[in-house]
DNA sequence: TTAATTATACTCAATTTGAGCATAATAGAG
DNA sequence: CTCTATTATGCTCAAATTGAGTATAATTAA
């Protein structure tokens, strides 16, 4: 190994907060600071020498500049190639190299609205709850077809990413059909790294900065799956629900509608949630509140909600 | 965010590069430099402008080192606690930060035996393949209880990782367990790292350099967990096998045994394997070679094994 | 030729899943 | 006060999957 080569890095925390507001999940970030009209994830430094761990770097810095209270907290992955990053007026001293290091945050409130975006705004294919979105048959199919044209790999990660012709739709192969529509040009960031000479015509989602929609399609694949087997939609929830709130809220996490009765036999054969005694007043019959069983401290270990792995979800 | 304290790290890709040789899953280990009769992992620095990803430096430095085939990949975590590493006689400038991204490699081979390390020499409680481990209820156990004692949470944790008292073992947990043991100061690690004053008596597992062994354990919890949903074993298989002989190197894996005749159903409701129309040669009635359907591209994404999640493994 | 060994086909009860109908409890309209 | 819209919840039932076998086949080694 020569050592004519610089080892040394800056690292960023980048973090996609995630809460739920009504039916939308929701994502917190930071204005525009580049120009374009692209929003982008908060994140920070991380300081080796002033926090031990980097999970303890993150928690510091997002209650600096958010005074949010995240719960839990899950380390995604760490991208060492930001594109075009290195070249922007940072503070960086002379031109150093950036890792960002990508979490998974959830928090169980989301005030200042403005300040959080939809998910489904920039990844508007993910949301199925209304049938198969228009914009896949519309837009992005017909385009991935054509850039894969006669090339036998492409057309079968074309086919395990979009399900087409004949395959079903799997809702956490988000980062899969992200990277499969940045590598054919279809979208935004493609054309900002220099990978797509002309701009794309069609707007397919909002963009983000640098390599953060990435970030947040990773946060999203790893949310829907951990969801199946982990109860981590209680994360999102207040200390007191109805059970079709948090079905609502797993739905809108997935894109998809599950079955009701079945979700709640799940709910009950895991001992997930225990009744409070109250109930909520609404429209029709009150449903009975509930609260998790279980303490922070092992939540991340029980069995989860075990919903099915993709059947149907066809349309 | 103040300017006092220093960003800059040093990237270290480390590699838990994993095998099986017969009936036991190996990783690859680099002889003791420090003194203590402790192997390591091998790493290499992460050079962010000779190689465009993290990954391709991984590769780079493999191929370099070890002339290894290693075809599958995939991140495990990056550790920004190192603990003693920067004290050390490193080659690192003026006691500079480093971070270690750690890394899952799979690799068909294993040549040079005395440089494979035998996974269940580092975790002999992980092997439940004979039945339960002695080591569990001769040595960690009734240490655990001790230092669990009247404290909730600490029991909580115990009854989560190790399943006592009434709960099953669950094979994914070897990071949990092995992070308990630390903290419990039940291995060799936690007396290095100055967290426990007196050397432990029991030999809890060959212990291993630095963080390496959190490092393999966060592997086979990954592996294992990977394994029941991804069909990752053929990345550990040869061009062509016998259906037992993926059963074998499942189990290895899984430091548990499987139904033989469920394990085959699986194989064939999922399609993964197709009959070579060649038959293997030993003693007892030959057995059909088949080869994986699936080429490299998508295998990742493909369905897996289906293994049941840990019910019936509590002996 | 026989025993030991390994492979593979087939069976069957228990459990889980997918999908639905039936009934209960409320608010608000008339 | 009664009816209707609306939401909650209990219950059923067929299909699929899983767990745990038994039975039989094809080899090698003695």
């Amino acid at each position: 190994m020569d050592k004519n080569h610089t080892a040394s890095v800056l690292i960023d925390l980048s973090a996609a907060i995630v809460s739920v507001r009504g039916d939308q999940p929701v994502c917190l970030t930071v204005p525009d600071v580049s120009g374009y009209q692209t929003p982008g994830l908060p994140f920070g430094p991380f300081y080796p020498d002033r926090h031990r761990t980097m999970e303890i770097g993150l928690r510091q810095w997002v209650i600096e500049q958010t005074a949010l209270d995240i719960g839990y907290v899950e380390q995604l992955y760490t991208f060492g190639d930001r594109g075009r990053r290195s070249e922007g007026a940072d503070n960086n001293k002379e031109n150093e190299h950036i890792v960002s290091v990508g979490y998974l945050a959830l928090s169980k409130q989301c005030p200042q609205p403005d300040q959080w975006s939809e998910w489904y705004k920039h990844f508007p294919w993910e949301d199925w709850r209304e049938g198969r979105p228009n914009i896949l048959n519309q837009q992005i199919i017909p385009y991935l077809e054509a850039w894969a044209g006669s090339d036998e790999l492409r057309r079968l990660r074309l086919q395990q990413a979009f399900g087409v012709p004949d395959k079903a739709w799997n809702d956490e192969f988000v980062l899969d059909r992200y990277e499969l529509m940045y590598e054919a040009g279809l979208v935004w960031e493609a054309y900002a790294d220099g990978r797509q000479k002309e701009k794309i015509s069609a707007q397919n989602g909002i963009a983000m900065q640098l390599d953060h929609r990435r970030i947040l399609a990773t946060a999203m694949s790893r949310l829907r799956a951990k969801l199946k087997y982990r109860p981590v939609v209680f994360e999102l929830m207040p200390s007191a629900f109805t059970l079709t709130h948090v079905q609502k809220t797993t739905e809108a996490i997935l894109g998809a509608l599950l079955h009701k009765q079945n979700f709640r036999r799940q709910l009950a054969k895991n001992e997930l949630v225990e009744p409070t005694g109250k109930m909520s007043k609404a429209r029709g019959r009150p449903a009975e509140l509930f609260k998790f069983k279980h303490d922070e401290s092992q939540s991340t270990n029980l069995p989860g909600l075990r919903i099915p792995l993709g059947k149907s979800r066809n349309f």
